[in-house]
DNA sequence: GTTTAATTTAATCAATTGATTAAATTAAAC
DNA sequence: GTTTAATTTAATCAATTGATTAAATTAAAC
């Protein structure tokens, strides 16, 4: 009943993990996951009941690990701007390693917005209000500009997903390999730190 | 033969780009678009030949679309700063008016990169020399900070196109209407906007 | 070792999908 | 007005797809 490691289930979503995140729902057939998880596919009903069920399963995990290490930072004890740095950072790192993820939560929200709820409550999950707390006396005190929360997240999450969203025009426009996509993104993450923060940062404090 | 306004034709074009910028490829049956034209399935196979080709030319004309306003801004005589400017503008108008555009191209690049160059020859409409020897001079000048082209680029189109890219989310995690969300972007480009000519723009000239 | 439950497989369905065919209709050419 | 070509339709295909079923196999319980 447990030890799933190697499992059939757990086989069965590894693959549609895989899958789903390459192709997408509608470009995803029960056989591709099947195949590529080398059970028949017979068991992904057995398992999972339906397509659907497998891929709400598989979108809310993702959905979470979108979110997860953004709360972490939220609310770790360090000052403003070290805590934008890290956010970037720590995006940045993120889509690096799964350079699938922003472009499978971002079409499939568009596709079915509705997903985002049924997948995820982000009132729990997303407290924004202690960052947003501390956004506000930065502000007070005078060391960030006038400024809505949003706003900011926006600005962060922009700059670093869409180097990832837009991988594939960048290398065919500018002809790069995966090597030098990489040296590219990375200088692309220094620039927009840099104006980022220069942005929100009023010059008196360092 | 020609008369194409509303001619079967035309109207299979026409309801091809709505279904396909809506649902994808993937998402698409050749039922839906002969629904949505309000003609018999089998016209649409006498028209294009196949499902692949209507999309071809669908998509060849939704990335020119996506390439064309740049590309005259490109060239015009004007001001390094106030070209900046206007590209941002530009992008977020084309946006504000085709939703979904962004989506599209987005996703249909990521699940067939090889399209890029099918369906365009960058190096003759996006003739970006132009500005790149206009972003030399201004480096030269003092004007603008030491920085390359790609990076310039990539700045104007993350922060614009991601405002729609993730409109969905922005709308559920926010609580949003279509009205106040454009209220949002509106807001949003402005800062865009400021953030950029300030990161780009050394402070001496105005 | 027998019984019972859990897991896996092969075979098969009905519905959907992209595409074709042949006939019917309309428009154009002369 | 007849001939010819272009357009449109209804009927139908074969292949694919998500799902189910019933039988077979394996593991667990006693």
């Amino acid at each position: 009943m447990n030890c799933l490691t190697n499992s059939a289930e757990n086989k069965i979503k590894e693959a549609a993990i895989k899958v789903f995140l390459e192709k997408g729902f509608d470009g995803t057939t029960t056989r591709d996951i099947a195949k590529e998880a080398g059970v028949n596919s017979a068991l992904m009903n057995y398992y999972f009941r339906s397509k659907e069920k497998l891929f709400s399963s598989v979108f809310e995990e993702k959905l979470q690990q979108y979110f997860s290490g953004m709360i972490e930072i939220f609310n770790k004890p360090i000052g403003m701007k070290e805590k934008i740095s890290d956010l970037i950072e720590n995006d940045f790192q993120m889509f690096k390693k799964n350079p699938d993820l922003s472009n499978f939560i971002i079409h499939e929200l568009h596709r079915n917005p509705d997903r985002f709820f049924s997948a995820i409550a982000f009132d729990k999950i997303v407290d924004h209000s202690s960052l947003s707390k501390q956004l506000t006396t930065s502000i007070e005190n005078g060391e960030v500009i006038q400024i809505d929360i949003k706003n900011v997240l926006l600005l962060m999450k922009s700059n670093i997903q869409f180097i990832f969203l837009c991988k594939s025009m960048t290398c065919k426009m500018w002809k790069m390999e995966d090597e030098s996509f990489e040296e590219f993104a990375e200088k692309h993450k220094t620039i927009v730190k840099e104006m980022i923060l220069n942005y929100l940062f009023n010059s008196s404090k360092n």
